[in-house]
RNA sequence: GUCCCCAUCGUCUAGCCCGGUCCAGGACGUCGGCCUUUCACGCCGAUAACAGGGGUUCAAAUCCCCUUGGGGACGCCA
């Protein structure tokens, strides 16, 4: 059988890594089987659903890589399908109409919930053989006995007995259909045969599942992925410090990063921490998913991210590093910096990162010209000082003299002079690197200034001795 | 209240299905050390968990029951 899975967000707003990564084992899920994965949106609600938060979520997909087959289907054009279902059933039996009020089925829930049994529809209509009216809804005529079984591939077998399920509404008094409805007949119509989604739908599966009995549909495999927790172990909600998955990427973190770390949020294969994407999809199986919610936590991810920095192409970090520099410092910054002195810095900087927005700062004092370069003032007072200034002008003359300008040479002239000067090495390294780089914190001395190059290098230190 | 689900280091997890190889393994974090021209990286080491109680068994993290704790659901929302 080919597995087709879906991904069927409602789109009141952005998508948070819940959402994401019951996107992502949905996908992994179609994607490891060579099946299909599909898109659908829950747009029914109208009131909430807006197209911003569509066109949101759709970004967030792409940006996690999440790519879907075939069209995207939107609930809401299927509403005459779905009353055409529920139609069906009311001539099958299965489903019938019913006229109690509001107020009517309150009571009986209040009723229920006082004798100590779940609070239920009462079925007061089932037998009245009721034709279509106004302010009438339609019920499904669930089994009374028995009990409805079906086996989690998350959660493994569970059941539940049909009385505890009430006759729910399959149509509304105002002739919409319901959630529930909804969700049946379309992911029958799409061929879905293989649901994974949140653990909040674990009660809605048996009520589904009714469904495709009565109308005698095959009924799909379902798996429940737990939620994840916020750090005080609190479901992560907008209130809790949810954020869209896009928050992160303005963070500073790789997709590859965040798609890595989503799946290991409740996912495992064995001792491993590190997946390509590719690798996920070759050995992804949803046995592994764990049962229990996890919490989420930032310093992981951070890890993660570090990781495939390290691993990623230096040409698509510069053009990470310069969108980010466009954004704090505007265009210009990133359109005057010399591609060609980031591309020989990335590999430098790659060790040392945990997020893209950690290497803007790192890499502005190799994009600006020596004029420009800004000086911390901490770091200048406390190495720019009498003795480091003749040091820096002895320096400055001996690199000026080197024809080579090499990894070795520099070496040479560093260390010829700690000697000569009985100095400890970083006596001098300190001044050297903050003369050249405005900061203490650089790369390697040597690698700093082949970077910035022979010109830089010497206007840098001129600049320096005179501060 | 009723039903459903969950429970291994602070956190993510392996192990649980098919009991012994587990006085519980890996990873993040934390702490210590090494490396070192700064910041990092890297390397080495340490820390720390089977929720509790009963069974079953020669033997239980693993099987069964109960308790406790957490979460979810009980809508003419999705």
């Amino acid at each position: 059988m080919t597995i087709v899975s879906r991904f069927a967000p409602s789109p009141t707003g952005f998508l948070h890594i819940g959402g994401a990564r019951t996107a992502l084992f949905s996908w992994l899920l179609a994607r490891h089987s060579g099946g299909k994965f599909l898109l659908r949106i829950e747009d029914t609600d109208r009131e909430r659903s807006t197209q911003e938060a569509i066109d949101a979520i759709l970004d967030a997909m792409k940006w996690l890589g999440l790519d879907h087959d075939g069209e995207i289907t939107y609930q809401s054009e299927r509403a005459e399908r779905h009353n055409e279902v529920i139609d069906q059933l009311v001539e099958a039996g299965h489903a019938y109409y019913c006229d109690c009020t509001k107020e009517q089925v309150d009571a009986m829930r209040e009723k229920a919930r006082a004798e100590g049994r779940k609070p239920k529809y009462d079925g007061s209509c089932r037998e009245k053989n009721l034709g279509p009216g106004p302010d009438r809804v339609v019920r499904l005529k669930a089994p009374i006995d028995g009990a409805t079984a079906y086996d989690d591939m998350v959660k493994g077998p569970i059941a539940v007995n049909n009385e505890e399920m009430d006759d729910m509404i399959l149509r509304r008094s105002d002739g919409t259909p319901t959630y529930n409805l909804a969700v049946v007949v379309d992911d029958h119509d799409m061929g879905v045969n293989h649901v994974l989604r949140g653990d909040d739908h674990v009660n809605n599966t048996p009520r589904q599942i009714l469904i495709y009995k009565a109308m005698n549909w095959d009924v799909p495999v379902f798996g429940h992925v737990p939620m994840i927790l916020g750090p005080d172990k609190k479901k992560l909600s907008k209130r809790h410090g949810a954020l869209s998955v896009m928050e992160y990427e303005k963070m500073g973190y790789l997709p590859e990063a965040a798609v890595n770390y989503l799946a290991r949020l409740g996912w495992s294969h064995g001792d491993q921490e590190i997946f390509s994407t590719e690798e996920m999809v070759k050995l992804f199986d949803t046995k592994n998913l764990g049962n229990s919610p996890s919490v989420f936590d930032l310093k992981k991810f951070e890890w993660v991210n570090a990781h495939w920095i390290k691993e990623a192409d230096p040409e698509r970090l510069a053009d990470l590093i310069l969108d980010f520099l466009a954004r704090e410092d505007g265009p210009e910054a990133a359109e005057n910096a010399p591609r060609t002195k980031l591309l020989a810095l990335i590999p430098h900087l790659q060790p040392r990162a945990k997020s893209i927005v950690e290497m803007v700062p790192q890499s502005r004092p190799f994009l600006v010209t020596a004029d420009q370069l800004e000086y911390d003032e901490k770091a200048a007072t406390k190495f720019i000082n009498d003795e480091a200034r003749p040091l820096l002008e002895e320096i400055r003359a001996k690199i000026e003299a080197d024809s080579d300008f090499t990894h070795d040479s520099l070496e040479a002239i560093c260390k010829g002079l700690v000697e000569e000067k009985e100095l400890k090495f970083k006596n001098l390294a300190q001044p050297l690197r903050v003369a050249v780089t405005g900061s203490t914190q650089s790369p390697s001395i040597y690698d700093t200034m082949l970077v910035l190059g022979k010109d830089e290098t010497l206007a840098r230190l001129e600049r320096a001795v005179k501060l």
